[in-house]
DNA sequence: GCGTTACGAGTCTGACCCGTATCGTATTGC
DNA sequence: GCAATACGATACGGGTCAGACTCGTAACGC
């Protein structure tokens, strides 16, 4: 990966330090810019700059180009993750499924469809993608089995299947607005009961 | 929306026809650009007429502009939707969750996940993608209302939520390519089952 | 104070692109 | 043949941007 910003490995520093404000600007203004309806590649470091109240050489020192920086400032974005409270399995992952998409960053909302394209197209950006959200798939798997494990869901699910059973619905409703008519705010709770019953009759 | 190529509601023409092979041209060069990777707004007038071996005002004699001509070249890609057989329900909606994001056009796959930042920021295109996939939505709903019908289904599921149950995980999959680990080919049928079945201990 | 480095602001060159216009040529109806 | 419209190619002015550079200034260690 990148450097990340020297102002925290350098060991001496002989003139004057970095300003460490000046990071937080360039990575601010970068979020907003995107949040506020930029995509990646419209997005240009002069009006980061500008945005920041920086110049553009500031950026340049710190980032060897645009990637560099949107790599780190993702980075920035994505937040804690949701932390299941570990009573109700049901209960759990209602709240995890209720978090996809939904970093403590408001801006991600904003952000993540644009992350589309680019993680398919660099195996970088595929790799920061899956870096971000393969802790939670894990947090859901580790859910699913104490659900195993405590005899509420059967032993002979498709875990992996049902994970993304789990996901997808909330992932494309949240990032593609997939079906306009779909009420988001109650969807956590009814993706897991619909899941969790099945749809056969019996 | 904006005019189609006027090559077909030409009542007469005082001079030379336009050229139905250029119009070919246009469109073909402008979706084989787009699967080959590029952005949607990274692509320009200048490449896709170089491609199509065509100079720039024959495109522009055609559309107004960029965005009629993707959304022309769009609605090409669309192709058809899948057709249920109508015997079994489980194997028409395995047809269909396989049928998602899997056009007739191999580029189709390549140039979704680009569509995603579009579909957010413009209401035109919005539209544009809600046409293309609220009659597959719609085709999906009546094989489950035949489901319950013929007692295969519970009557009270949730048939929206259901939809969504199915789609996600296929769209996720497919266009993000949500988890690497999990087989793409197997995984309508491994989807449906586990959709129909539940997961919860009975 | 002095060397060093960072700062914001700005300049400069070279790309690339848009959308229009203008070439000479080709294809139609009359 | 002739007007009309199309074609590919190319040139144009206007715009944005990348990156490297230059200012005068500011902040640090020594």
């Amino acid at each position: 990966m990148t450097d990340m910003t020297s102002t925290a490995d350098a060991p001496r520093s002989p003139g004057r330090p970095r300003s460490i404000r000046a990071d937080e600007a360039i990575i601010e203004a970068t979020l907003d810019l995107l949040a506020e309806g930029s995509t990646i590649e419209a997005l240009s470091i002069e009006a980061i700059a500008a945005r920041a109240g920086v110049g553009k050489a500031t950026i340049y020192r710190r980032w060897a180009g645009k990637d560099a920086l949107l790599l780190d400032a993702l980075r920035r974005l994505k937040g804690v993750m949701a932390q299941p409270a570990g009573h109700s399995v049901r209960d759990d992952l209602v709240l995890l499924v209720g978090a996809i998409g939904k970093n403590v960053d408001p801006r991600a909302a904003k952000i993540m469809p644009c992350l589309a394209p680019a993680v398919n197209r660099s195996a970088d950006q595929f790799q920061l993608y899956q870096n971000i959200i393969s802790p939670r798939r894990q947090l859901m798997r580790e859910v699913l089995r104490r659900g195993i494990d405590e005899g509420v869901l059967r032993a002979d699910i498709d875990v992996e299947v049902t994970m993304a059973l789990l996901t997808g619905p909330m992932l494309i409703q949240r990032v593609l607005q997939w079906n306009p008519d779909l009420d988001e705010q109650s969807l956590p709770d009814r993706v897991v009961d619909a899941v969790l019953e099945g749809i056969r009759a019996r």
